[in-house]
DNA sequence: GGGGGCCTCCCTCTTAGGAGGGAGGAGGGC
DNA sequence: GCCCTCCTCCCTCCTAAGAGGGAGGCCCCC
């Protein structure tokens, strides 16, 4: 705390829903001397409304979080500010979680298995606007590119084939015929590029389109 | 830090491969008087071999590591030392894990998402040789208990069903027949009862027989 | 007004998958 | 010796699932 009024510190918002993430990255951040943590959030909406009132120069993000999805958090973030600086930090590296956070503004993405001084960076280059991307998540966004999105109602099937449903099961469910539901199956093995709905399953878990 | 010598303190080790969790179990634990963190490990080799070096009176443990899985560490540490008190903590609340875990041994199990105090007094339990476990991880346990335990062969074959392959390509990749192959996805099926692979998929992954 | 997605529904045809049996050999425990 | 579990292989029968088409209605954007 020698030359310390020569700058502002960088002022951070923890949000992630294991008190043990924060309490670790809430250390790192203090005992740097140009940085501080100004408020803890323990879920997403609790996020949105510390994002408000601070006002802080980055927020560290937790994808899966209880009340608002980590991607529901950055677009609504976003939308109050687009000039936010947010930097998202999961376990997750499937690309559409990547893709999704960055293409929606996030100006950065790591995970949670990140050495310290990594960390530390990413939150600086974010500070200053500049995005920040380890190599290995940069791949899989760069992998995400062309291949082809699934509509929502082919997600919404998706997770019923997920859960193990028959297709007479998912078309109860949907409201639609047997028929349409298999359709929709059968352009998501395209799209997925699998052979049936069980590697259907395996794929869209990899790349994070389903959750469990 | 006034009476200390009173008693010994409880000599933690954390094998948890984030460094942030790391970091944030290690502020806690040292902020307390009456216990102190005497090594960290990232992976499960790592962890195994600083259990040896330090005999700690507790060793909190990630179930998913690099090198070697929780599960893994949790059977040789118990076979180094058989009175090793061992605190799982983890985010996957899947029944087969806690159940492994626990009837293999270890005194604690809980979720990364449990508050500060439930750590601390769990961590002070566990070292006292007092199993810990909370009410929803007693509860999957307990879930667990009775159902039916797939033998190393099935799991083999639901790990490749998992990944979406057929009955022939099983088959084919375990040197068995196709009718084998049936056999035992059969068995799975009435084991997790479920009526479809896919089904059995979903059924074993909640379960935590399956990882991704 | 004319695309272009998207959702919906329809057709045929083939096969992989699941139900429900039985049965033999290997290995371990009692 | 016996029993029991596990792995292996076999049979039949039937349904769900996937391949490969086509097609109409809707809505939004240019």
């Amino acid at each position: 705390m020698v030359a310390v009024l020569t700058k502002k510190k960088i002022r951070v918002i923890l949000a992630d829903d294991h008190p043990v993430v924060r309490d670790g990255l809430a250390a790192m951040v203090n005992q740097q001397a140009d940085m501080e943590v100004v408020a803890e959030a323990g879920d997403g909406d609790e996020a949105i409304s510390l994002f408000e009132q601070h006002q802080p120069d980055v927020m560290v993000l937790d994808l899966r979080m209880p009340k608002r999805d980590g991607v529901a958090v950055v677009q609504r973030v976003l939308e109050i500010n687009p000039k936010a600086r947010l930097l998202i930090m999961t376990t997750y590296d499937g690309d559409e979680d990547i893709f999704q956070c960055l293409s929606q503004g996030a100006k950065g993405y790591l995970l949670k298995d990140a050495p310290r001084q990594e960390i530390l960076s990413a939150i600086r280059a974010v500070s200053e606007d500049r995005p920040y991307t380890s190599s290995s998540v940069a791949a899989k966004a760069l992998q995400r590119m062309g291949k082809p999105s699934l509509t929502q109602r082919e997600l919404d099937v998706l997770e019923l084939v997920a859960q193990g449903r028959s297709n007479k099961d998912i078309a109860r469910r949907l409201s639609i015929t047997e028929g349409t539901a298999k359709t929709h199956v059968k352009s998501i093995l395209t799209k997925l590029d699998a052979i049936s709905r069980t590697e259907a399953v395996a794929v869209a878990h990899k790349r994070g389109l389903i959750r469990l």
